[in-house]
DNA sequence: ACTATCAGTTCCTAATTGGAACTTACTTCT
DNA sequence: AGAAGTAAGTTCCAATTAGGAACTGATAGT
C-alpha cells in the first residue's frame, strides 16, 4: 500500500495522518501554534526545502487545517492562517512536546515552557475524561468496534 | 535541511518527530496500542513494504519507544512491546484518533469507540493542566524561553 | 534603472519507497 | 527422509520523493 492511499482505511488515525502524518507537516503546524503565518518565515525557520513546503502547506489547506487569506493586493499576497479544526489538533502539539521535554531534553533543559495562564504554573499536560474528570491511561480504553467494520480493525488473538 | 538531521535543533517537538514524526511510524504505534507486536502482523496489517517497517521498528527500538524481547529460542525470535516511554505517548495518539473521529469520518461514523472503563463513558478527551486541573486552550498558553536558547527559538515580530 | 520582497515553480541529482523475491533457521506434515 | 510451512527479516530494481539552488512574476522603494 502506498502511503498517499492511507486516507482511504476507516480508521481515524490513518484519516489523521493522511493530513498532518507527513514528514515535516508537524513542524510547519508547531509554527502556526507559534505565531508564523508567511510562506518564507516557515521556509527559514524550518529549513525546508521551498517545493516540500509548498506541498505541504497546500496539503494542510485542502484538508481545512489552515485557511489562506490575502494580506494584500498588489501584488496579492496570501498568508496561512489555522482554523478552527487545526486549532483542535492543540493537545496533540502539546502532549508530543511535553514528551520531548521528558525524555529527550539535553543538560540545558527543555528550551520552552508552556506557562498555562489561568494558574501562572507550568502546563502538566493530562489526558483527562470529559465524562468523569479523571485522567486517562492506555490500561483504563475498552475499545468497542462500529459493527459497520466488525472484524477488520481490532488485531485477531491468532494473529 | 535534511529531515534525518531535525533531532539536533533544540526543540522538543522537532526531537519527538525525529523518533516517531517519519511516515507509517504513528500507524505502528496505533498497532502497538491495539496488541500487535510481532513483524509479520505489522506488516499484513498496515500494507507497509517489509523494508520501511524493519527500519521503523529499528528506529522506535533505538529511540527507546519500544523493546525487542525474545518470545522464542530455536528458532529465535522476537516481537516488539512498549516501554513506558512508548505508552506515554497514549495522549498523543487518543487526540489524533479522536479529532479524526470529529472531522474525518464517514456516514458510518468513527470506526472503533474508546470507552473508559472507570466510567463507563465514551472517552471525550480533553488536555487539562495538572496543575490547577482547568480545560487548556492554545490561547491560555504563554511561552517562556528557556535563556540557554533566547532568541533562537520564538519567531519575531519582523518575521 | 536597479535592487529588494514575497510566494511560489522549475531543474537536476540523490535518497527513499513500493513491490516482489530471497534467506535463514527451525518445526510440522506426509 | 523430504516437502512444505513459519517468522523475521534482507536484497534487488523501478518509480517516486526530497534536497539544493536558481529562476519567475508582480510590485515597491531608491
Amino acid at each position: 500500500m502506498r502511503w498517499q492511499d492511507i486516507d482511504q482505511q476507516p480508521c481515524s488515525l490513518a484519516r489523521s495522518l493522511a493530513i498532518i502524518g507527513d514528514n515535516w507537516t508537524l513542524l510547519v503546524l508547531r509554527d502556526c501554534f507559534l505565531g508564523v503565518r508567511r510562506f518564507d518565515d516557515f521556509q527559514q525557520r524550518l529549513g525546508v526545502t521551498r517545493h516540500v513546503l509548498s506541498d505541504r502547506l497546500r496539503k494542510l489547506t485542502d484538508g481545512g487545517v489552515l485557511e489562506k487569506v490575502a494580506y494584500q493586493e498588489r501584488p496579492l499576497r496570501h498568508e496561512y492562517r489555522l482554523t478552527t479544526m487545526g486549532r483542535d489538533l492543540y493537545p496533540v502539539i502539546a502532549h508530543l512536546a511535553q514528551w520531548g521535554d521528558k525524555y529527550l531534553a539535553d543538560e540545558a533543559g527543555p528550551p520552552l515552557v508552556r506557562v498555562h495562564r489561568q494558574c501562572g504554573e507550568p502546563l502538566e499536560a493530562k489526558l483527562q475524561c470529559g465524562h468523569c474528570g479523571e485522567n486517562v491511561e492506555p490500561k483504563d480504553i475498552r475499545l468497542e468496534e462500529n459493527p459497520h467494520w466488525a472484524g477488520q480493525l481490532l488485531p485477531t488473538k491468532a494473529g
